[in-house]
DNA sequence: AACACCATGTAATCAGTTACATGATTAT
DNA sequence: ATAATCATGTAACTGATTACATGGTGTT
């Protein structure tokens, strides 16, 4: 039992649902490819933690609809009171930041414009998520309502940061050597 | 060459370092064990981008201290001008939140606790870092300076939110049915 | 006496990505 | 026509962690 079976765990407590589907909706949370959730349903199921039943679908494939079972809850709880592993954050632009002397002003600040839109896009997905979220019924957990709070905090950090990162680039390169 | 291999050589066109310290100062940026390290930059070696000499010590151990060439530069400054990846965060926090309402409010404020030490910690780390830098001559570089404050930027945006996170699980515990 | 730090390395395993494989439906 | 979406799966590979291995110095 890794942290993406807990996370698989996690989706399935809220609702059923097919092992594509679950892809798409951890990726925000947990990022993961399809060859790496489909193994690791049928080893959940073979565990007994969740179950699956075939729906036959005539326009479009079939798919295994998956559910946690009463097994599975009860580690999900028991997870809930582990100690919880720290973040984990990698990302290649901090690591090309750390050696921007290298490379021409122009690159750079392409590098951080490329991000900047990230961020822009990033933020426009929370937004209208809570938006999905407001017109809802029944009203959305308080569990999600953290995590998109948790998001919205996060990336408005990251876009402030970028601006502020732009502009010293900018001034640096006007006034190399302050004499 | 992987993103690692980029972070060793951005690390080593500031200064010659041996793979204990290397090993030590990616650490914020990229996480990665000794034994993930000795071997790239044996192979970075054995590719030409990096070189070391013996440092015998009697107090102790011998260690080898690896510095860039000229073809790392270059592979650097180029890599300076590719597409940067995306960045990845995987936090079991968030798949925690996620299914919060089947653990004890306890047990989850416990968790929100023990993280707001972590953010304090690493808030804490980032500022007296930030002093030892002050006092720095010379002064340290753009790069430096702009992910110092990066790094403050996401810890005080995460440190905010954990506060938040935990007034609202206990006001949401005070009041579960708000009839 | 037991543990942490320095310093390097390899072996085994686990986690994650890319590629291979299939095939119908719908949109551009 | 070409590509994207839905839907599942396996195989090969790369990336990352844990464990094995050694050994002196300094700290509690």
């Amino acid at each position: 039992m890794n942290t993406l079976s807990y996370g698989l765990l996690s989706l399935l407590s809220h609702a059923a649902d097919s092992g594509y589907d679950l892809m798409l909706k951890i990726q925000p949370f947990w990022p993961a490819k399809h060859s790496q959730i489909y193994p690791l349903l049928a080893q959940l199921e073979s565990g007994g933690y969740v179950q699956h039943k075939l729906v036959v679908q005539t326009d479009k494939p079939d798919k295994k609809i998956y559910s946690i079972t009463d097994k599975g809850l009860n580690a999900l709880r028991n997870w809930l009171t582990l100690p919880t592993d720290e973040p984990v954050t990698r990302d290649e632009l901090v690591l090309k930041i750390f050696c921007m002397e290298q490379g021409d002003t122009a690159d750079i600040l392409h590098m951080l414009e490329t991000r900047l839109a990230y961020y822009q896009d990033q933020l426009q997905w929370l937004q209208s998520k809570k938006e999905t979220y407001a017109q809802l019924n029944p009203s959305p957990s308080l569990g999600i309502i953290l995590l998109m709070q948790k998001g919205e905090f996060s990336v408005k950090a990251d876009l402030e940061w970028t601006q502020w990162a732009m502009r010293q680039v900018i001034a640096h390169e006007k006034e190399p050597n302050p004499d």
